[in-house]
DNA sequence: CCGGCCAGCTTACGCGGTAAGCCGGCCGGG
DNA sequence: CCCGGCCGGCTTACCGCGTAAGCTGGCCGG
């Protein structure tokens, strides 16, 4: 074998021996910051062990699999999410608190949240919060029930609505300057049929630059919360 | 070489000679139909090719690569969304068939169909049904943007809740029996960390159980619906 | 002082996407 | 009637991926 890494004892910083070891919380949070800056398909095994400075094959003493690994990412973007409702809160108050937190968290992870509604959705995170805002709801006179589905229908809103902003917005290109006009309308139409008539290209330009999502999710939430009410199924 | 299949002429169907030739609507079909039965993963341009009974590389004739293929997939599946209003109805009824057209698509198609909210979203199928319920909505008094708007907002809902349907019945196992209890609440939890209290165990099972996300997409629906009116921005 | 343990390393396998080029049959022009 | 080009499909080859299996060297409790 090659000698590896003669210097194991740490290379000027550690106290007693060796570097810091890993964990599945380093893990994971590395994952999650290097996929949001490479993307999830430049998400790899090996490349992810580089970037904590450790062959691919050693993560998996700390998670089971890749797909581990990504739920572990989930778990890690349900924890930027409100994990109950404060303290002097009304019910509505909360649960648009709620429902705005997660979809607030599709803008800052463009990349990785859709992993969100995409993968196992049931972990510690949400099951912590859904206990959070469901005993909330039961103060209030909902039954467990009603509870869970009102808690449901917020959290659908919040990922709806989340993930269209991001499809409305994504194919951006993200270079240092902005595109020109040309450029967007070539790109937009890029991925179509080559004979689209004009009205649908104008449609599409205008959806990536016209809509509010922002707006719509906060109308539709206030209708939401307006239209539930406690009480038993 | 190998000779391949001797037989160019048709085995016993066929007129004038070859098979039918490939085109990218055979292609995305059968591409979707595989995907359907044996998940995302293990749709593969090779088994793909096999079951078209062509080489997977052949494949690259109909589609530009992977990602085109996935893109095209999501055409399909808007192409089960209704195109357009049915004729006699008003805009609020349009909306809600619409959205509720869209979220079926998600009980239809349980693995492929959150490509919807991963992948490009804007294509024709796409295009044409906004600018027709947009024609719809413009009718009525709304202006085009928010046309826009309220489109998306019931788009955003009908994405949301059929993924929500689908993560919280998803890692449903197929077998031919149903599964016990016990092994249910086993399934749940194994993903979990071990020292998962009682209630929060109590709540994942409930969350694939208790919630009934087809009423709470039909009440927020028309939450929303209520919420809406024409007018300018 | 030493035995076991465990984090991390190495090797090796099968499979995936796809670039590049090849071939053989059909079809339209001479 | 012949022939040249075209085009659908085939072949080969490359590199990177996920991961099974086993190894090793240093630390730590006895």
């Amino acid at each position: 074998m090659a000698i590896g890494k003669p210097a194991q004892q740490a290379p000027a910083g550690e106290p007693t021996g060796r570097r810091q070891p890993l964990n599945r919380q380093r893990v994971l949070s590395a994952a999650l910051a290097y996929a949001d800056r490479h993307g999830l398909a430049g998400l790899t095994m090996r490349r992810l062990g580089t970037e904590l400075g450790v062959e691919g094959m050693s993560l998996y003493k700390h998670v089971a699999d890749k797909d581990a690994l990504l739920d572990g990412i989930v778990e890690l973007l349900w924890a930027e999410v409100p994990a109950g409702p404060a303290p002097d809160a009304g019910w509505r108050q909360a649960l648009r608190n709620f429902a705005d937190g997660l979809y607030r968290v599709f803008g800052r992870h463009p990349i990785v949240a859709p992993l969100i509604a995409t993968r196992n959705f049931v972990n510690i995170e949400v099951l912590r919060r859904y206990q959070a805002y469901l005993e909330l709801l039961r103060q209030t006179g909902f039954d467990r029930r009603r509870g869970l589905d009102a808690i449901g229908a917020v959290v659908g809103q919040g990922v709806g609505y989340g993930l269209l902003a991001l499809r409305y917005t994504d194919p951006a290109p993200q270079t240092a300057e902005p595109e020109s006009n040309l450029q967007r309308i070539r790109r937009i139409t890029r991925t179509l049929p080559a004979d689209v008539p004009d009205p649908l290209v104008e449609l599409a330009v205008d959806l990536t630059s016209e809509c509010d999502t922002d707006r719509c999710f906060a109308i539709s939430i206030d209708a939401l919360l307006a239209g539930l009410a406690p009480g038993p199924a």
